[in-house]
DNA sequence: TGAACATATGAATAAATGTTCATATGTTAA
DNA sequence: TTAACATATGAACATTTATTCATATGTTCA
């Protein structure tokens, strides 16, 4: 252990790289379609198609939003056939909206 | 208490307009300037010009961005003087953050 | 009141981003 | 292999957004 004086409240600023990351995770949850995306997939897994259907939106607009949640590792793919169905990748992406949602409901 | 099967995995979608508010509100935690004035200011509330020099920025890019955050209740505002001091709103701020970075780290 | 300082703001510009259309890729079943 | 279906992707366009410059607003002190 290190002689240092450890301070719960003190929060050390990451290195640029990482908060440029950071900034571009929060990035891919500030757009209402994604939200809207994840909510979607949050019970149960769905295919592309039925993604669009229930948002009423274009296949293509979901298809290019589901590529930014994929890189970005929030969302988990599984191929059956012709379909390809999506699903939020871990709890950590529904805790990230829940305090969210928190301080817009307050 | 209501008949209802409760579900603790189940999601309920909110409104339209809370999704909007709520990736509009994301959308403030998507821009590194953004989140380094909340790290700087997350221990000692800061000047303005303070913040710039910390970040070596601009006063008028601070300005703009510091009511950015105003705007989305992320931080609280005093008066001293010339100066006006800036401060993270809540801890809700600093966890929303946190979680973010657990998910960039891991 | 006027000078000096701190902050806010409007306009302009460049860059990033979401959606659409058209089409390519990949899969299944006949 | 071909037709039909599901998904992905590139280009184009419109919109949003971050930064800068110039300047306005607000505060203090002489």
């Amino acid at each position: 252990m290190e002689n240092k004086i450890t301070n719960s409240q003190h929060t050390e600023m990451p290195d640029l790289e990482v908060l440029f990351d950071l900034a571009d995770l929060f990035k891919v949850f500030g757009d209402s379609t994604r939200i809207r995306i994840m909510f979607t997939i949050s019970d149960n897994e769905m295919s592309v198609l039925s993604i669009a259907e229930a948002l009423n939106m274009e296949q293509s607009t979901i298809s290019h939003q589901l590529r930014v949640l994929r890189q970005n590792k929030l969302v988990r793919v599984r191929r059956e056939g012709k379909q390809i169905y999506y699903s939020l990748d871990d709890d950590h992406v529904k805790k990230i909206i829940e305090m969210g949602l928190d301080h817009v409901l307050e």
